[in-house]
DNA sequence: AATGAATGAGTCTTCATTCAT
DNA sequence: AATGAATGAAGACTCATTCAT
């Protein structure tokens, strides 16, 4: 009961202020519980920003799974990572933030490795639907799948961030048409 | 002469512990400076961050710039900037993880501004040299040349990062193909 | 039967920690009960506290009267009481150190009279037989039995320490010789 | 200056609380410095513990060292340091309590061995002379000298622990002579 | 131009205690 | 008789900033 409201309420706080402006005392008043009670349910200031790092890696990966299905062509599974990473980056953008960007900051070591770790198992789902791909279609290039995780999120993240900040400019459906042109076929027409 | 030395050392210490981690005390210690001569010198410490990720900027437009002629081709241009923002965030890792991430997260709204314009001017002089590219040759695809840009360097940094964690397994060759695949010709073979 | 569990573990706890350090959670999870049981058996840890050093008290009186009996001479006697006391010092050492000397550092002021309560009624026992040897054969001198009782008590804890910090230095056999030795006649051969 | 009304303070408050019930924010107020002075100052609570504890051993062992002199019979020499460690036991009970007691808490390990370093040092001095007595004059029994120094302090300590609270009872005089007679000639006329 | 002692608001964290069940 | 979630007061410590020199 407790545990939840905190959760909720950290999550909002790291979004708003990242982790180290985040202070105990502000995501206790928002979740209505004493600041004991943070201490009680998490062992501390760490440990609690990881919890909240890890649902939200969950949330996505979950997210993403459920709508994914192998009767779908393959292309079609990649454009709805595509979307719903957009997704995620354009409706909680701070909160994506410090779930993909926070994790190198100034965290204590030791729960520092295990953020690491989430994040490296988020790219690992993400290579390995690339890596189908590669398999079944021969419909994508032959480069590591792991770099083109690693490198499609940040390329997603700092998109939406440019986005966010010139919505006036684009439409959301630029974005995705920008992004679905990107990931496909690169920036050039030809290089050679 | 102070200033020179404190702007070195903050370079230094922000690199290593991230803004916030970072204490005038390290800054001054380094420098070897009293830490008065912080405050004569500059307003604040995020002014003083203000001054490092500045110079960051304009150290790596500058190297570029140099490194560019009207005299080589488009394309040649371009292979020089990836390689030039690739030199950055393989050698000074941290400093460019500071100067185009820390960013956002819970630095003085004021100062904030003045840092989101640098990343802008940073933007722009990329996206200028896409722009030359697309009116010239006619080599690049009509996409929009902010977003271009804004979407090369996150990814760029998010791969280099990757790379960083796992260097056993890639040289630096590799990385250098696989970005420039990724820019020139995207993921896929073909999407439609 | 929880009240005994307690009681054990809060003897092991605060003789590991001292009292400020020791914790109410600590006691609970080492007696294997609920922090809510420990404050259903004992009103709050001073008092907690309390029952244990009494029960030390107990114990070593106890101990040492059982082992006593008028048929022996008081020479033997107070041997025995020397050699309990040795025996607690070295092998509960931690446990004396709470018992002995705890007992004036911070602890509340309403309980801490009642700790100080328990060590006059521990004094009186040692100078009541320390009254019978002078009474019955005149072998002691004639000090005053209540400040010997105190000052023995305190030189048996300080030779104890110093001997458990040294103890490859010594014999357990020195140790006692030294103490009877020092009890008996003092450090000096004649100091007139 | 500001060290020197810090140092004096924290005396006062250690004294008074004892290590673990003495807080930052007491010694502060009472030295009159803000609370970012102290740590200014010292590194923190348990490194002041130190310097306090310190200055006490140094105190009473520069106190010791300057009245006495070669030219004193040892036997006053030996007077001379008792008379010495009563006034210090006296005068400043919480004092000498906490240097010689309080070093065996929960102090932080590291200072910990600091503060036990200091006492050996003390019971060094102290066992020093004694040795000489034990050389120059065969004044002496031929006890351990360490093990003497040791057994003397705690009983000194305990003894003017029990006066103190009885001081009705005994005058200072009283005292000194039971003192004087305990370690010159031991409790007994004769054990054999 | 430079210093460094002093500040105090702000933070994380601990822990004895309470109380509804 | 026992529980354990929740509390909140208290405490140690950090650090950007100021100012007299």
């Amino acid at each position: 009961m407790s545990k939840e409201k905190i959760l909720h309420a950290a999550t909002r706080v790291f979004s708003e202020y990242g982790y180290h402006r985040a202070s105990m005392d502000e995501i206790a008043q928002q979740a209505q519980v004493a600041k004991g009670t943070l201490y009680y349910n998490f062992p501390g200031k760490s440990q609690l920003f990881k919890a909240v790092v890890k649902a939200g890696f969950e949330d996505i990966m979950e997210r993403t799974k459920t709508d994914l299905s192998s009767a779908l062509p393959i292309k079609e599974q990649i454009l709805r990572v595509l979307r719903h990473h957009l997704d995620l980056f354009l409706d909680s953008r701070h909160f994506a933030h410090i779930v993909f960007n926070e994790i190198s900051n100034g965290i204590e070591p030791d729960v520092l490795d295990e953020l690491k770790q989430l994040r490296r198992e988020h790219l690992s789902f993400l290579a390995g639907i690339l890596r189908e791909a590669q398999c079944e279609g021969g419909i994508m290039r032959d480069v590591d799948a792991d770099l083109a995780a690693a490198s499609t999120i940040g390329m997603l993240e700092s998109t939406c961030n440019y986005y966010l900040s010139h919505q006036e400019e684009y439409s959301r459906e630029d974005l995705e048409n920008f992004v679905f042109t990107v990931v496909a076929e690169g920036l050039f027409k030809s290089l050679d």
